[in-house]
Formats: C-alpha cells, sequence, structure tokens
DNA sequence: ATTGCTTCCGAAAGCGCTTTCGGTGTAGGG
DNA sequence: CCCTACACCGAAAGCGCTTTCGGAAGCAAT
C-alpha cells in the first residue's frame, strides 16, 4: 500500500502541499470550504502526517520517555504498569508517544539519556527511584531536557518532582505500633543510596525518637528490594536474642517476605510479631495474612506525572511542579498489639 | 546547548555533511584516516545523529510499539513489565526504541494502529493477548506492518506468534486433580473471546473427556480476569448444592481470588477444596496458602519475542516464528486430595 | 606520455512535512 | 474610480540527515 503522502493529496485536490498542510492544521488562513474538502479527501485517503517528517520539521519530538528503573525489585515492580499506563494516557490526550528506556547498567543509563538528548528523540523524561545523590537528574538538568522525577533526590530544590511523603508515615506507623504496645520496633530498609530508602529510615528514626524509645542500631536490618531481600532480613532480627516484637518494611515486597520469614519461624504475624509493609500493593491483600500498609496514590500518580511534564515541556517553570502527597494507612491483618508471649 | 549537527563537525573538518555522514556509518569508501578524524571530532562535540533526519531519510522508524493489553486484569498486568523488559533489551542492543501505546478502548486502538501504520512511526508491532477473531491482527496484515503476537488467535496460520500450550497444560491439571480422587471439578474461566480463555477451557474440557468425567456445564463459570472476578465465581461454584471438591482457573489472579472466596466460606484452599491456577505468577508464593499453578516463561519470552520481530522486520518471512511453549508445573500447596469431609 | 584503475571525496537530490513571505483576487471606503 | 484592506492561496526555503553519482587525484601498467 503506498503511503499517502501530502504531496498526493495536493495534487489530487489542485491546491499545494503547503495549502493542504495549513487546511490540516488548522490555519486562520485558509477558507472553510477549502479546509474542509481537504479534510474529506484526508479522510478518505487514511492520511497520516508522517511523523519523522512532521517532527523534523517542527523540531519537535512530540515524545516522552520513561526510564525504567535499574532492574532491583522482585515481582517486576507492580506499580510500573501502573504507572506507565497513567503517563501513557496523559501522552495520548495529546498525540504523543512514551518511549521507555531500558538501559543494563548505569552508565549505560547515562548513555542513553544523552542520546536521547542529542538526537532530539524525546521532549521529556520522567525518571523513576532517584538516589539520593541522582548523576542522572544532573545530567538531565545540564542536557537542559525537561524532565520530571517520580520520587526526589536529596536536593530537590530545583526540578519538577512528584513525591509521596514516607517520611511522615513512618513517624505515623511508630505512632501506631507504640500505640498497640510495642516497644521493640525492627526496621528492614533498603539500600540507602536510594533516597526514599534514606527518608523511610529517618521516618522511623524520627517516630522511635518521639516515642521516646531508644535508637538502636541493632535493630534496623537493610536488605534489596525483593520478598527474599525482606526474608532474609526478618531471620536476621528475629533471631536476635532479644527479638523486636514488630517489623516496619521500607516496602510491601520486603514486607511479604517478612511475613513467609515470621511463618517459617513458626510465629503468626499479626500475632506474635507485627509485620507493616509500605507502598500499598495489592496483592498485599491477598498473603498470609493479608499485610498492612501505607498506600500511595498510585492509579493517580501516572496521570499527573504527565500532565505535569507537558506542562514543563510547554515552558512551565519546574520548579512550580513540586508536589508531596501522603500515604493512607490501610490496616489489614499483619499487625496488633503486643502479646504476653512475644513480652517474654 | 547548540546541537552539533552534521553540517558543524563538516565545517569543522573542512570536509562536506555527506562525507561526514559516510565515515560516521561505515562507508567503505572513506579512508581510514579521515574516519578517524571524523570520529575523534563526533566524540569531542558530543555528536548524536537527529534520529528524526535520520529516520526521514532512511524510512525505517528504528521503532517497535508495543500495544497494552486493554486494561482488563487486576494488580496492573505483572507480566506487563517483564514482557516491556525483555523486548526493551533485544531492541537496545540494536539501538531501537520501544514505543508503548496505550488506547482506551478498542476503536482507538484501531485508530492508534491505523496511525502507526500510516506515519510510519514504527516498524514493527508487538501485541499481547489476542481475541480469538482479532481485528487488529487482520488491521496489522492488511496495513502490511511487521508484527508478532504474543499469544495467538484462533487462525495463526499465517502470522508470527509466540505462546505458551495452555490447552496441554490444562489436560494436565485435570490428570493432576484427578490423580489426587477429584471427579467434580470446577473451572473459572475467563471472557472466551480470548482465544486464550477458550483454549484453557477447551484444555479443562479435553482432560475431562480423556478422564471419563461428565461434561457439566454447572461447573463452569465464566469470569473478569481479576482476582474480584475469580471470588465471585468461586462463590457461585461453592455454593451450589454439590460443589466441586477442587477448582481450576484460567488464571493466577482468578485463582487468587478463589483462594479468598473459599477462605471466606471457612473452607480451607488445599484441603477442603483444590485451587489450581495458571500463569506462574510470582506472587503465588506468598498467598494464603501459596498457590499450584503452571508457570509459563516470563523471563525469557519478551527477549525472544524482540528477537523473532526485528527478524521479521529485516525480512524474514513471518510464518516460521511460530512458537508453541509449554508450561510447566509448579506445586505449592493449594491442591491435594479429596478429604472425606468433601466428599459428603 | 597515454590509458585504465582505484581510492576517496564533493555535489546535489531527496525524505515529507512546516512555515514564512508575497502575491493575487475581491470587497469596502472615500 | 482609485486606494486600502482583507481573505486566501502558491512558491519556496528549510529541518538534518542519507545516498547516489560523478569527478579529481594518484598509481600502475603499457
Amino acid at each position: 500500500m503506498a503511503r499517502v503522502s501530502l504531496k498526493f493529496l495536493a495534487s489530487e485536490l489542485g491546491l499545494t502541499e503547503g495549502t493542504v498542510s495549513r487546511a490540516l492544521n488548522n490555519y486562520a488562513d485558509i477558507s472553510a470550504e477549502t479546509r474542509d474538502r481537504v479534510n474529506q479527501c484526508a479522510k478518505k485517503y487514511g492520511y497520516r502526517a508522517n511523523f519523522n517528517a512532521r517532527r523534523l520539521a517542527t523540531g519537535s519530538a512530540e515524545t516522552v520517555a520513561y526510564i525504567m528503573p535499574t532492574h532491583t525489585g522482585g515481582f517486576s515492580e507492580p506499580f510500573v504498569a501502573k504507572l506507565l499506563e497513567g503517563i501513557g494516557q496523559s501522552l495520548s490526550e495529546r498525540g504523543w508517544d512514551l518511549l521507555v528506556v531500558q538501559a543494563q547498567s548505569s552508565e549505560a543509563e547515562e548513555e542513553a539519556i544523552r542520546k536521547l538528548a542529542g538526537s532530539g528523540r524525546v521532549s521529556g523524561v520522567v525518571l523513576s527511584r532517584p538516589h539520593k545523590q541522582d548523576r542522572r537528574i544532573e545530567l538531565l538538568e545540564q542536557l537542559d531536557l525537561p524532565f520530571i522525577v517520580h520520587g526526589r533526590s536529596v536536593s530537590p530544590e530545583n526540578y519538577a518532582w512528584f513525591d509521596v511523603d514516607s517520611f511522615s508515615a513512618f513517624i505515623e506507623l511508630v505512632d501506631h505500633l507504640v500505640s498497640l504496645g510495642h516497644q521493640r520496633i525492627g526496621f528492614i530498609g533498603a539500600p540507602t543510596y536510594y533516597n526514599f530508602a534514606q527518608m523511610r529510615l529517618d521516618g522511623f528514626k524520627e517516630g522511635m525518637r518521639l516515642n521516646h524509645l531508644p535508637d538502636d542500631d541493632e535493630l534496623v536490618e537493610i536488605s534489596e528490594l525483593s520478598d527474599s531481600g525482606g526474608e532474609r532480613a526478618a531471620n536476621v532480627l528475629l533471631s536476635k536474642v532479644n527479638p523486636p516484637t514488630a517489623l516496619l518494611c521500607a516496602t510491601d515486597m520486603q514486607a511479604i517476605g517478612a511475613l513467609a520469614a515470621t511463618r517459617a519461624k513458626n510465629l503468626t504475624p499479626g500475632i506474635d510479631v507485627s509485620i507493616i509493609g509500605y507502598d500499598g500493593l495489592d496483592m498485599g491483600k491477598h498473603t498470609n495474612p493479608p499485610l498492612t500498609t501505607m498506600a500511595q496514590p498510585q492509579a493517580f500518580s501516572g496521570r499527573h506525572i504527565g500532565d505535569m511534564l507537558l506542562a514543563i515541556i510547554d515552558g512551565a517553570e519546574p520548579k512550580q511542579f513540586q508536589e508531596l502527597r501522603s500515604a493512607t494507612f490501610v490496616r489489614r491483618m499483619s499487625d496488633g498489639p503486643v502479646t504476653a508471649t512475644t513480652r517474654n
């Protein structure tokens, strides 16, 4: 099937390519009559503008890239699909494309970003799960490519970001556990080069401090972002001579592993030891027992992030898009009051 | 930062754009010396070819689109991220891009495909979860756009696809349950406009027939592709006067819902009623009880699908890429022998 | 010195679209 | 009836790259 080009349409209509182009793009200097003729003819032949040509001519890529988080988590990152979906929605309303870039290493990732910028392939980028000091962010700033970060680094003053206040959330979580009578609370953290991991750990520590509980490093254990990571960490914590009665986990995925670890020790999560996660993954409804957690506003995020990025690309000041949402407590069955047995 | 163009490099080197271009692309008619000079200069200024220009000139989009399955499942489709990851890997080795297209309705989806084809935006497409008679496949064939299907429709003779033999898998599953003493086996199916749903149902029926068990439509219940769908269906099935002792589910997600439904009836999955899923989702490890299932070769798929699509784009005959893998049985805790109590 | 090859590079045409600029034809105002 | 104004469209120059074609050297063979 021969592609219908502007030239073809023009000759068909007895007009010039320029005129047809302007008609299609609703220029004011085209009469209503010819505009209609052009539109009908275009529809008749199923004309679609060649995007590469259009983009070359306009200089706009009409494409946004999503940088996939470097492969770390388990369960193939449930949040990615949802985020993508939201961003995609936002873009599609404008007819823009969503490019997914996947890098194997962080050097490859940097290289990929440079390429995106230099080749004019995209007009904006969304980044997930930044590190504390994130070179990718510096790079993006330096390359002068519009971007928005899903999460934030330690110094997020000058760029756009969308994040959830996990610091406060963890304070709230400690309060909750303390109100249930827990004193020895363990923390399963994530590698602290991730800023979200640091913030959650800080929230935990602050919560302990506010409750006049000792800041015992014995009770914090860092693990990978996966169920098996959480499992290992829970094992370590639960094997101490004076084990914690509750475990706060930086992510649901880790909490789910912790659930498995405690059951493996013949302890019942929610009764013998309280376990709480963070993220609000839907699958927490089906774990054994269902997981108490702090839910992030997932469904909303992608959509919103897309809209903000678009605004920035249109010229808005990135700094005005710095949004901090709060998580909401979802109580299920994996937490409970301290029991006599665990008190020992 | 001014973009470094070919023109800039050319003037810098005292060469023409054409020469520089050929040097960069390793043409044979460029002396080794100037090629080196050009390469060094390009590196020095961080030159990246403008992709839109390049694609316009070559006519190749160097991009592949993934059509996101129309939003149906729960848990944001865990397999999507994994698939994307695999496809992305395959493409990135070649420097190609992965476009994700997201449509809200099936009309929008068709329109999106037409647009992809007509605008020369992509050189290939991968489609997931086809219907029995899939208009998108017909469209793709008619538009003469290279594509590969993840799954297959009822008449998959003429295009490329990669699928897992769920028909056989369900026969195997029935055999397994029968060997545990089950006679009344219920089936929780998915909407049968999905071909995979039909094939799984057919496998179930064939398994029943081979085991000389009655083909009782009373025992098959169709539901949406989500945990709540499975939950509803399990409720219906388990509330019959003569309820099944085992439930086979078309997807893990539905099985997880079924688990919840049976627990809600104060029955213990794996003891009072056996529940088996299909897909092999990792999260099945953490359900209550851990879910017995048939696992699809997930990690491998995306990578392989990408490679095959690339080959087709390069001119290979699509028909030669029709690959049927088999699922592997993963026994966990949600199935078991028929017990006296359930026999009643 | 002439012929005939290579080797290497310049020139130029295009890819399909957008956009500016200028020029017609027609209508309105004096 | 002339001049200005406006509405509308054609002409043409790009966007930044690729690729074909041809020609200028350089070298060897005659």
